[in-house]
DNA sequence: TGACTTAAGTCTGGATGCAAAATATGGCCG
DNA sequence: CGGCCATATTTTGCATCCAGACTTAAGTCA
């Protein structure tokens, strides 16, 4: 894992997340080669990558861009988004087995600790994020069907990752903490529907909680696609 | 459009599909230089490129397989492609304009004459797949979503491709052909709700086609589960 | 005989040089 | 003075070379 192409795709994202490369901006691969001291080559697979994700847009012979993200973009991935998740909880409702279900309440278990007792409002978006990331990458894993799974990161509006780890507040884990124990309800009496319902709804609550913790913001002016 | 990459990425995606490399079996990326004619670097962004899609396998340092598909997966795909593309044409029924109306509909008709007068069953697969994409592309454009119809490649299992390229005979073209018409009935009321139960059973009938390995004249099927 | 070690061979990952396409610059003409 | 065309520069795309990792196979020892 610690090969010049993950090097690249690391340093570049988290420079888009940081905000280091702004919306719209041009990047150069000659700029990300010194910026993470690697060649070329692997700076054009993270850029791959990274287009593949929706980080970034890419265009032939003219290289690639840092992906603006409209409202309307943003808002019809979280419905797409909610289409497929509400699809791998259907088959994780009927694929589940009792170990599974443990594990997984063992996962709302420990996030129903750490919101009881962690204070620290950074800490707790942290440690939130990594359990709802495990939780979530159990259900792909209990789903088995990677072609599906693998889909997922492309469903993750960018803009999204990382405003969530700013806005998370008690309230708002708490609400997606319960929403996880329906799921986990759901599963146990193998009804596919109702863990459907859950899971959209899940998927709703956090359109909405990124969209109003928006501020308005000006973005560049993308290029014409 | 006449690259080194794009050759590459269709002559191992054609292989893949019509059976030259068979499922499981390793690409060696020296053995696609010498297919493609082309150097090991476009060589390797096409098979990053299918492994985005779901068309191959790629290990560090160890290269790509040609991916296998299990019947499950293939039904659990259709299944995500049948809520992607409901998606889709929800978009569609929201946003089309009077002149991507009229061009749908000439879609239809040329389809509609290509079945009544083309006798050759090769060349009236031929023909279909080529307005069948012709038509569903379309979508894609009005959807404006680029974000979501780049994905939809990734949505449609290789060996359907295949089968249904030998398996469409004269009904099955015709009741597709039906589908397109009531989609576009359905857009030009602007129902969305309409739009998206019809080009679900669309999806629904051609996995039964696939799966049957023979036409089908039923037009609503059960869902899949 | 079988399993482990080790060394040779093969293949992938990464770096670099070159060619072609696109963009930017400057001059010319209207 | 402004738009257009030609040229120069920059940047991407492709080919090839090198190094490192994995695979394979032979040989040795238990």
């Amino acid at each position: 894992m610690t090969n010049a192409s993950d090097i690249a795709y690391r340093i570049i994202r988290k420079s888009i997340i940081d905000g280091d490369l702004v919306q719209g901006e041009k990047i150069s691969e000659e700029a990300m080669v010194r910026l993470c001291d690697v060649s070329r080559t692997p700076v054009r697979d993270a850029l791959r990558q990274l287009s593949f994700e929706g980080y970034v847009l890419q265009r032939k012979n003219q290289g690639a861009w840092v992906k603006s993200w409209s409202d309307e973009e943003v808002k019809e991935v979280y419905e797409a988004r909610a289409r497929m998740e509400g699809l791998i909880v259907r088959l994780v409702a009927t694929k589940i087995s009792d170990a599974g279900l443990a594990k997984l309440a063992t996962n709302t278990d420990d996030m129903a600790r750490v919101i009881a007792h962690e204070q620290d409002p950074l800490a707790l978006a942290e440690r939130f994020l990594g359990l709802n990331r495990e939780f979530h990458d159990q259900l792909y894993e209990i789903a088995n069907n990677p072609r599906l799974s693998d889909l997922m990161p492309a469903l993750s509006p960018p803009p999204v990752v990382h405003k969530t780890a700013k806005n998370f507040n008690r309230d708002r884990v708490q609400q997606s903490n319960e929403d996880h124990r329906a799921l986990v309800r759901a599963f146990s009496k193998s009804d596919a529907n109702w863990a459907e319902s859950v899971v959209k709804s899940h998927i709703y609550a956090a359109y909405v909680s990124y969209r109003d913790g928006m501020p308005t913001t000006v973005m560049a002016t993308p290029p014409l696609e």
